[in-house]
DNA sequence: ACCTGAACACCGTTCAAGT
DNA sequence: ACCTGAACACCGTTCAAGT
């Protein structure tokens, strides 16, 4: 009654490994526990190895954490033509932070990690052919790029951080406390502001865009203006 | 022969606990081998005690990192009232982000931290001052600093980043060599522009900080554009 | 070439017990 | 109240050895 008598191993076909296979075992160990559990250690464990193995594949923690950032990158969603460039680049813009916020912990790493998947280059297409359509010379369209990428990705981390400071709940951030409670006569412009620094504002993202997108179409055409 | 015999201890006067003396500890830690090397069990070491003990005074290792920033903020230099207040306010950027990038792990940390010490706050209200003196309303001036501090530290922790990369000393980033590979039909934009993205620019910080004054300024104006 | 066991050199945080 | 030893539950990375 033997079965299958030419292999005695209880899982026969251990899959090899691959890259694609540790990634898509991190990813599933993020979705499943949060970047904080995706360690060498813990990806191993869930391919049945040691953590030693995976270096045949990945070259570090940072790479594996970047791999799970450009997979999580493919959730971007382009505002179809609906609406003017203008738009359509705040939409991609929005939908870029959104999934960062959806993960606070990615935020931070995107600051740091400097993505270079086939996803963000795909990003980076989209708003490039965004700025062509709105008139920004390719030179501006390139300092333009970073600058709108910058702000979303650290307004993203901002946010997340906020989102997940386990600091005090009820009091924001000790910022808060420290401005409500700044001395009025070294700090009078905190203390006249006090209010509108913590205000968060709905609108604020929209503005910072507007504010963003104008300079640009501004630079262009006093491009030396010291 | 015997000498002080009221104590028989080797350092009669293991000085006592404190915030300010540990601290004290981890700033020269930070100093002396980086922020890395800044953790409970090292500062605990360097005072001769278990890491247990800072507990009663540090509340996180987060706590303790923060502290670090703003003890280094300490550095940042406002530009005398020689130049107009568009000259001090870049003058002042500048000078926080040179802080920062002369410790690259500080930048990535400021990302995250959101700083509320003593000088942290001079320099708020340092910035918050010189938009004033421009003409900024007080309401743009507070969405304003926001902007302009968002980007001034992630603009460091970028290049804070590219700095450490210990990545490939040769090739800058994988994102040279992505945008390098580029599909130059899948991807035109990146394609006809990789020489622009890979400039980094020597006055691009100059023209990033005049868009982000200038849209300011215009914003003033016209408040409710859509 | 690929995979692995085992080791090296660390971490943060908690807690019961002491002073 | 403050301080501590000891433990708990982990890390990343390397390397000699195996297949």
């Amino acid at each position: 009654m033997a079965r299958q008598p030419r292999s005695r191993r209880e899982r026969p076909s251990k899959p090899a490994l691959s890259r694609e296979g540790i990634v898509e075992a991190a990813l599933h160990l993020f979705h499943q526990e949060g970047l904080a559990k995706v360690t060498m250690r813990r990806v191993a464990a869930v391919l049945d190895t040691g953590p030693a193995s995976l270096y045949v594949y990945i070259s570090d923690t940072e790479d594996l954490h970047a791999e799970i950032l450009d997979a999580l990158l493919a959730g971007v969603a382009v505002p179809s033509s609906s609406a003017d460039w203008r738009g359509r680049l705040k939409g991609t813009l929005r939908s870029y932070m959104a999934v960062l916020f959806e993960h606070p912990e990615l935020a931070r790493m995107a600051m740091s990690t400097m993505p270079s998947g086939a996803n963000y280059l795909a990003l980076v297409e989209t708003i490039l052919a965004l700025l062509n359509e709105g008139g920004v010379p390719d030179a501006d369209a390139a300092w333009a790029l970073d600058l709108l990428l910058l702000y979303a990705t650290a307004q993203a981390a901002e946010k997340a951080a906020w989102k997940a400071s386990s600091r005090s709940p009820s009091e924001f951030s000790s910022l808060t406390v420290a401005i409500e409670a700044a001395d009025a006569e070294a700090l009078p412009n905190i203390t006249r502001l006090s209010g509108d620094l913590l205000s968060g504002g709905g609108d604020r993202l929209d503005w910072a865009f507007d504010v963003l997108i104008n300079g640009v179409l501004a630079a262009r055409r006093a491009e030396t203006k010291a």
